[in-house]
DNA sequence: CTGAAAGCGCTTACAG
DNA sequence: CTGAAAGCGCTTACAG
């Protein structure tokens, strides 16, 4: 491996003056420079990232954190982030909490000790332990997806987007609707799409039974055995429902299908996400799209201003679309 | 921040013995391990991966690199490496060159200049330069899906899995076989199917027309206009078609079912990957798994194996398995 | 069983 | 404009 002081071996001046020209700091006349610059390209010099880890304190690292790493979700954040911060002379070290709480806290200790730059999380849940670690290891640090209190935040409108696809739903005519969420120590996904649900059908007088409201796992067999318990309680049936994910109304969907519903005219559909299969299952599905790499790029843009220097935390609330298809 | 030099002054011993004591290297009395580890416990303490780099020249990182990042079999991929390298304490450096070959070769280089332990290389193409590069960094190095000469590979059956493909719709059949398939720079993907495919129809003296075979960019919409080109020409219409990846199959499947051409009465659909979203399209996708998760899984252990010194480069063949469904 | 010392490859005041 | 020296936080012969 050539060194930093083999190039200055080779150029006749000292190390100093190869790595001031390398990071163009200092002067360094312009013909030292260019005998320098020859000879690292000749010998494919690269520094060691390592050794200059360890003297500047930073790895130009950015950890991320997420839930699940296989997911169209996970992928379009991961792309956004990876946009913005590739350009930034950033690499990225993933990290896959594959839904276990405790990990999100001792994924955060380990990048902190790889000597990460910062950090985006994309958390299932909130939880006082976790905004402690947060605290403590007193990085650069962006939460994507949760509001995290007193930390720079990108989250999407969850509850706004929830009241239009209820609203929009009942526009439609639809007033018998079921919902399938996940549980709510996940306050954007359980909690907030839920009771955006639970207020609008409140606000329309529109009654909600019991057994309309199911939780799902984000698995597509969930949205499938949630459907199931829904329809076959024979009190009441709805007319329509609302799953807050897309791989969730498919799998309601699914059993719908199997059972000999016609969708939308039996029961209609709606999920969150426009998933890429949104659009090719039959019939389309109507559903939320939320910009996920639009949000990569946001948290991303976050965390190099707070590297940059700009402390103060940032909430920033990402936009969403509603996608209207066939399932509706 | 914590260093050796504080936990070894707390602990009344020379920071020789704590790293003894944190990495089970030499004697070190029980007494003073205990006292070590709990002082380690204690502070939180966790040891500066880049100075352990530089000293050790080993990184504990491996970096991929994937053509597309955002693809449910990169997510497959990554899963099944991950699963096995965070076992053995390795941590995953991402990269992704969005298809363009001449990235390849720069994060090839990049990685070695972060100084990681090895290489998982998921190419699309092969060519000299590349090869060279791969030579020249001298480093632990794994392909996965492409067979390099002198490299270990895991690579997947593609010409049997297309025999099979194509014999299936023939036995079904179906006698009138158009195909499309990307450029022949990608061996596994390009050449190999096609081979196969030709071959088969050749064998079973089929014909096979000019317009039937068309090129995509592995794009859902590249397979609807694929599909387009075929059936424009009227000359004689094919009753299947066998598109090389499931994204051009569905896009095929789009254009059909836009024209009113049934599936698979009129026109019947193959694809290969088997994924989620194969199974959800209506009809439902034949289509082949090549088991994406356990190739993952084998590069890994490839790699360990070199990790650990054994140097011969292997082949490794994995396995796949044809999923009959609805649109045959 | 334990420690002093060297050194991994860089950057950065400091001095000239 | 350039260089000598210190030091980042570790590990590892070597000596005892």
């Amino acid at each position: 491996m050539t060194t930093i002081n083999d190039i200055a071996k080779m150029a006749n001046v000292s190390r100093t003056t190869v790595s001031r020209a390398l990071n163009n700091s200092g002067y360094v006349s312009e013909d030292v420079r260019k005998k320098i610059m020859s000879i690292v390209e000749e010998t494919g010099y690269m520094p060691s990232v390592s050794a200059k880890s360890l003297r500047t304190k930073r790895s130009g690292v950015i950890g991320i954190i997420l839930p699940r790493i296989s997911t169209e979700t996970a992928s379009r954040l991961v792309n956004g982030i990876n946009d913005v911060l590739s350009k930034q002379g950033f690499q990225i070290l993933l990290t896959d909490t594959e839904l276990q709480k405790d990990k999100e806290i001792e994924y955060i200790r380990l990048l902190k000790s790889r000597q990460v730059d910062g950090i985006i999380l994309s958390a299932t849940n909130i939880n006082d332990e976790l905004l402690q670690t947060i605290q403590d290891v007193d990085l650069p640090f962006v939460s994507l997806g949760q509001d995290f209190p007193g930390v720079t935040s990108v989250v999407y409108d969850d509850y706004a987007a929830s009241v239009d696809v209820t609203n929009m739903l009942i526009q439609k005519g639809y007033d018998k609707i079921a919902f399938i969420g996940v549980g709510e120590e996940d306050p954007s996904v359980g909690y907030e799409r839920k009771q955006a649900y639970l207020q609008t059908m409140a606000k329309h007088d529109l009654s909600v039974h019991d057994h309309w409201v199911e939780m799902g796992d984000f698995s597509i067999d969930s949205g499938y055995e949630g459907m199931k318990r829904i329809l076959q309680n024979n009190d009441a049936q709805p007319n329509a429902v609302f799953a807050v994910t897309d791989r969730m109304a498919i799998g309601a969907m699914e059993y719908l299908k199997e059972q000999g519903y016609r969708i939308p005219e039996d029961i209609a559909v709606t999920g969150i996400g426009a998933s890429v299969m949104s659009k090719y299952v039959s019939p389309s599905l109507t559903t939320v799209d939320y910009f996920n790499k639009e949000a990569g790029e946001e948290a991303a843009r976050a965390l190099v201003g707070q590297l940059q220097g700009k402390n103060t935390s940032k909430k920033i609330k990402n936009s969403y679309r509603l996608i209207l298809r066939d399932s509706v």
